[in-house]
DNA sequence: ATCTTTGCAAATCCTTTGCAAGGTT
DNA sequence: AACCTTGCAAAGGATTTGCAAAGAT
């Protein structure tokens, strides 16, 4: 929260109602949310706005580095924190769950991507899509 | 590109000058394409059509088995081939070229997924951002 | 001949922008 | 007081849909 809101003064922004509701989302929030989900979730969090401010606060967010876009569905931009750990996702394309997993076991292959290819990796994006431990029950099980 | 016409059959499709087009089009294509430049390559070896019918019979494409939806940016989505063996990508963020590289190594982490927590894991994406051989130039040697 | 595909125009949906009013520093 | 943010309405784009004409089997 107060690494947020220092990011947000020192861009010359201001403090608001919106700002600290979306800080506020993405800190409580554990999954990626789509552009509705947070505006719904501000909303239960009491921070009534409209549309258009939650796109010019999430790009606003986007571009100040206190969230991240990311790539789960093609259909949809998706948003989560930028303070967050590196992770990547499991994504059960049965119920929709969206899990986080760390451990990060790509940085040799970054490597050498480099020595082989001349490939400068910055960062990368990995999803796993399959089915979750609820929606797996008895998948593939000989009864 | 027979396996291709193939599958159309026996969805019930025509084979037209849009699809054997699109065929052709995926074929040649060494990397990812957006709905722009799939018409524009279509107009490349003289199948005219309307931005209706490319976006219409990609679905269809993809519906089918014969195309697959490419998660490269959170902005527009890209499709390539379905026929093409598993690869990532390497996108170069300088001058926006795209890579596949072969040799995934996620299998065993996949397991894990399952062994760990009950994931069952039925496919994945993961995407290389940063610079490519040309345009790493020079970036980060003591000159 | 029958059923599918095409392209146009219109409809929809999502996102951005201009601007006047209100909020923050 | 100066400057930033908000929300509305409107604009702009991208994608989808209805429908009559053209095409494939």
């Amino acid at each position: 929260m107060e690494g947020a809101l220092k990011k947000i003064r020192s861009s010359g922004g201001r403090i608001t109602k919106a700002r600290r509701g979306l800080i506020r989302v993405f800190e409580e929030a554990d999954k990626p949310l789509s552009v509705k989900e947070i505006r719904r979730s501000l909303g239960e969090i009491g921070v009534k706005t409209s549309m258009t401010t939650v796109y010019r606060e999430i790009n606003f967010m986007v571009k100040n580095g206190l969230v991240k876009e990311v790539n789960l569905y093609p259909e949809e931009k998706m948003y989560e924190s930028a303070y967050l750990v590196h992770h990547h996702h499991l994504v059960c394309e049965k119920c929709g769950r969206v899990e986080g997993v760390g451990g990060c076991r790509l940085a040799e292959i970054e490597q050498e991507m480099y020595r082989k290819r001349g490939f400068r990796v910055t960062r990368h994006s990995l999803e796993f899509y399959g089915l979750c431990v609820e929606c797996n029950q008895g998948v593939g099980l000989m009864t």
